[in-house]
DNA sequence: AATCCACAGGAAGCCCGGGAAC
DNA sequence: GTTCCCGGGCTTCCTGTGGATT
């Protein structure tokens, strides 16, 4: 066979191919569905007690739990989004505002939002804070209206900023005159409560949702309901959804995790050429997600983490077992040095790896030593030689690849 | 039992860039 | 221009500590 006649046609081909996707948008985390399946009861909760929003009386403020893809955000726009339109049938005006506080984490910030979100102009920084509250109260207060807040991620908010801020949202209404605010606050961590004042984590849950997670049945329903409209007929093979169910499940009930696998299995599946989407591409796609998000969460580490971990990973490499912070800090600061830029404190660098063992990069563990000490032992989580060259990608590392370090200290 | 290592990790405050107001 | 405020990265200084060694 000639060159000519293997390739001739290709692009037809190409073209002709059947695509086995119909939407794709409808597997992403942005879509929402007509329908929330399994989640009948928390919107009836949630609908009921912000149901007096609409009788114009005062909402107690709600608070929701649940892990992460267990449909918390989901359910409570979709219910705001209701309310507002009801109140618009009614002639009452509801407004909601959505905040992400995992993005937008400190007081200043979240009380700019919500002005912005009320048609005010303020800079993103310079003002004092107290300003930026006089200026969102006074913008919902020009009218009588019902303000629905709410702060998603909430717990990541106290966490970094402390509760002040909700502080003075739960306690808003007596300053207000026309105006009225409830606060819906969204928490992944079910020990969230513990970490507010007790007046605040009286006021800000007068009403607690609880979201359990999905099982694997569940799971399926949900992605059944969604590859009815993502899909062609016929495109997934029969064991596909429950098992994307299946792994999703195992990851503490997780619907996101379950939309993800379902999509990237179809778009592995079309690549491929493949007729209908199969168990082995779910399989693949696993593996793919959970590779793409460790390169990711690399590639877009500041500098200075990156030569941190790039200490860790020659350290790995020389296969020193028991790896402590005074060793990384070690290889660290000559491996600043080679590369021309600033050494941190060896504080900082303790800071720097408790953020990599967060990201699930690296594993330490504080251990005693005895009259040697304690310390950190570190052990990298990710596999070697992939995430060497992601680290080695960035510019300002380059050359750094010679970069032998030291014997190990006795 | 006392000592002491090698850090962990909290607290406070510095410095900088961005921005507003005067 | 000066003076104020905010946030984020960072340093300085500090207290705390589990357990091998003395």
């Amino acid at each position: 066979m000639d060159f000519k006649t293997s390739f001739s046609g290709i692009f037809e081909s190409l073209m002709t191919r059947e695509p086995l996707f119909l939407s794709k948008e409808v597997l992403r985390h942005s879509y929402t569905p007509d329908e929330l399946p399994h989640r009948h009861n928390e919107i009836r909760q949630l609908a009921m007690i912000l149901s007096s929003v609409l009788r114009n009386e005062e909402s107690s403020n709600i608070l929701i739990y649940g892990k992460s893809g267990t449909g918390k955000t989901i359910v409570s726009r979709f219910i705001c989004s209701e309310l507002e339109s009801t109140g618009q049938k009614l002639n009452i005006p509801v407004k909601t505002a959505y905040i992400n506080c995992e993005i937008t984490d400190t007081q200043y910030r979240v009380l700019q939002n919500l002005a912005e979100t009320f048609g005010e102009r303020v800079p993103f920084t310079g003002w004092p804070t107290d300003k930026v509250y006089r200026t969102f109260l006074s913008s919902i207060d020009q009218q009588k209206q019902c303000v629905v807040i709410i702060l998603d991620e909430v717990d990541r908010l106290v966490q970094k900023s402390g509760d002040d801020i909700i502080y003075n949202l739960t306690r808003i209404n007596s300053e207000l005159k026309h105006a009225r605010v409830s606060i819906i606050g969204i928490s992944n961590d079910l020990k969230f409560k513990d970490y507010l004042d007790a007046r605040v984590q009286s006021s800000l849950s007068e009403e607690v949702v609880v979201f359990k997670p999905y099982d694997a049945r569940q799971l399926e329903d949900i992605l059944n309901q969604r590859a009815e409209l993502a899909f062609k007929p016929g495109a997934v093979d029969e064991y596909v959804i429950p098992l994307c169910a299946a792994f999703a499940a195992r990851e503490h009930g997780d619907a996101r995790k379950a939309l993800d696998l379902l999509r990237v299995s179809g778009e592995i599946a079309e690549r491929e050429s493949a007729t209908r989407v199969q168990e082995r591409h779910v399989r693949m796609a696993k593996d793919r997600i959970e590779a793409d998000s460790i390169v990711e969460a690399v590639r877009t580490l500041p500098t200075q983490s990156k030569i941190l971990l790039y200490a860790i990973i020659l350290l790995t490499e020389q296969k020193h077992r028991n790896i402590t912070t005074g060793d990384v800090y070690d290889t660290y600061s000559r491996l600043c040095k080679k590369a021309g830029l600033d050494i941190l404190t060896q504080r900082r660098v303790s800071d720097l790896l408790s953020e990599l063992d967060l990201l699930g990069i690296v594993n330490s563990t504080v251990v005693s030593k005895g009259r040697y000490g304690r310390t950190r032992q570190i052990h990298l989580m990710v596999p070697l030689v992939g995430i060497r060259l992601v680290v080695e990608d960035d510019i300002r590392l380059k050359g750094l690849s010679t970069f032998q370090p030291a014997q190990r200290r006795l």
